[in-house]
DNA sequence: AAGTCTATGGCAATCGTTTGCCATGACCAT
DNA sequence: ATGGTCATGGCAAACGATTGCCATAGACTT
């Protein structure tokens, strides 16, 4: 039996320690970490010599050794509401862009905990929280991973809600005005002379499915048009699969008899795929049909005609959600769960203009 | 004086222990941790027991923890290029979807590192590196990060390279055929009848823009067609500001006196806005001229007219990349820098076709 | 010059797990 | 019945940092 223990351990160093740093700088190593960390508590001739023999040895703290010690890490975890792509829309990925470039200014470090959201997913997103290596939670359009009988909401750790607003059950929240600004997009159909609408849902009863159709019926009622005057198509896939519920929203536009002349679709990537196939069967946006879309994705700009979308204000929900977070985290006490609306802006791109007369009974 | 640490740390209690799940069970902690691991070193029945109290408390053990016992993590750490959202380009999501499918199954935790490449990022990343927070990483499309001093070169920890071959400089790589790719599609452009092309680069001297214009020269060649038969456009932007590209390209291309016939575009994006832009004035795709571009982004179908697109196998890269770093950080051995290629697909839609006789010179 | 105060540095315990080594008991063979 | 083997469980020392508490030295006051 080769005694290789030693030897073996010996070949991997594994960096310099703090030790090492200090017998460098001919200090003690608490000196060291107060140096490294705390302000004030060290002469600044020490600490100097101390950041040197730091620099020169390339020394980095171990992250999970302070963390252990302090009973606390530095990462923030993003639950996010499945899979990561699918379509053009770039909400998830601005919303994570965002998100980071807060934390890192803060320090803290973001750590994407699923792209997906099976039962696996959900049981690792809980070993994160449990197991201490997240120190709070963005949750995104979702609702909080429960498995095995535990629940991310007795982790312990701060969590708050961005695009989904959870703040009646106590969770902190970051939302857009989904509601307003559907119903102003609508309103702004109606000036524009349309009477008949074509509404693309997402899943039924989600949460964005009923304020955005809300939004719809609000400007209806403001109008004095009836809630027949929007047929409503989709409501089975999920937003996921928005290429898909475009495609069949527009086998079923078509055979339509009485035809709105408006659409409102509540992604862009609905938006996108459904103009394209009434495109090919000979339809025109806007002559034949106006639309306009939620999301805000860069590509509508570019798209034949450009597609007018609602913008959501990912950056600064972004924003909003991490400031949310950290004060939580800092701040042991409870605050009352909050709830932080920012508003979506209207684009007008080609995609909307005047109905023509009678198109409804063209075809 | 107040004695109140002791309280103060009774109140956040941080979850039941390795210990309480002992008691519980009546054995010793040691046993626990075997039973919670190791195979075959605890009886049946015991680690029955075990299951249950750990169940029955709610048990998850503490990442940092082990993590400092053992001197490692099971995180893995992608570092990205920049910014995440640019476009419609979906191939950086698609392929952390890919990576994180399989590092799941492995039971392997992915660590977004970064979503840009300025300096603090860089530093940070280096610090997931050398503290011990990262087990391995994944690099796409970019140099190794290098900042003060260190590089991660040098953190001790398996890499692999995605996108970008960087096996010469030691990294084992995961790519696709950039170069047969795109001199596939040129031909294809050839055998229509194209003689004269319009090449929408990236930056210059980037690694895509060289082996994606070799492989255009290469299809020249082999068809007998000078180097002159294409345009060269762009050059100066990255490929995150690829709508820019495709908009300025559009600009250059109307000044052309003696126009092509044919866009080979070295990113759906730069493809998309090009061909928006020059619709706007008046030319028409693919009846005045072909498109073809790189990434195979899910919104090329949807585009007016459809979008060729020569689509990365992104979901087996990824896979692929995977599987490579796992074995390097299991196996201690140091294997020869491997350098894997998938090959991409070309997906031919409407806006390739022959090209219009005399069009060049109609306008 | 002596006493007091403050700034700084050092010792050692601690975070929650893993694991080498040893002790114990069961089981088997002789 | 006795000795040997093996499976199992327990003790205690790590892993690398942080931090409460105390010691010390220098500055300041009178």
């Amino acid at each position: 039996m080769v005694k290789k223990t030693k030897e073996m351990l010996d070949m991997e160093p594994s960096g310099p320690l703090m030790a090492d740093v200090a017998k460098l700088a001919g200090v003690a190593i608490s000196t060291v970490s107060r140096a490294l960390a705390n302000p004030g508590r060290v002469n600044e001739k020490t600490r100097a010599k101390i950041d040197d023999a730091a620099k020169q040895l390339g020394y980095t703290p171990n992250a999970m050794a302070r963390g252990l010690r302090v009973g606390k890490s530095n990462v923030i975890m993003i639950v996010l509401p499945g899979s990561l792509y699918h379509g053009a829309s770039q909400i998830v990925p601005q919303v994570l862009q965002a998100i980071n470039v807060s934390l890192l200014e803060s320090g803290y470090t973001l750590m994407i905990a699923n792209l997906a959201r099976d039962e696996a997913s959900e049981r690792h997103i809980l070993n994160l929280a449990f197991g201490g290596t997240a120190r709070g939670t963005i949750i995104l359009a979702s609702k909080l991973p429960e498995v095995d009988g535990r629940s991310l909401a007795h982790a312990g750790l701060p969590i708050v809600s961005m695009l989904l607003d959870m703040s009646a059950s106590g969770v902190p929240s970051v939302v857009t005005n989904d509601r307003e600004a559907v119903r102003a997009a609508t309103a702004e159909l109606i000036r524009l002379g349309h009477r008949r609408f074509f509404y693309l849902a997402g899943p039924e009863g989600n949460y964005h499915d009923i304020e955005r159709f809300g939004g719809v019926l609000e400007a209806f009622q403001a109008a004095g048009l009836p809630e027949t005057a929007v047929v409503r198509s989709g409501g089975k896939l999920d937003y996921q699969q928005s290429f898909e519920i475009g495609l069949r929203a527009a086998e079923e536009f078509v055979r339509l008899g009485y035809k709105p002349t408006a659409v409102i679709a509540t992604s862009d990537d609905m938006a996108i795929s459904f103009m394209s196939r009434i495109g090919e069967m000979g339809f025109g946006v806007p002559e034949d049909i106006s639309i306009v879309s939620f999301d805000g994705s860069p590509v509508c700009a570019f798209c034949f005609p450009p597609l007018s979308t609602i913008e959501q204000p990912v950056e600064e929900m972004g924003k909003a959600a991490v400031a949310m977070l950290l004060d939580a985290i800092e701040k042991t006490g409870e605050p009352a769960p909050a709830r932080r609306v920012i508003p979506s802006r209207l684009i007008i791109r080609k995609s909307m203009a005047m109905p023509r007369v009678g198109f409804h009974t063209s075809l």
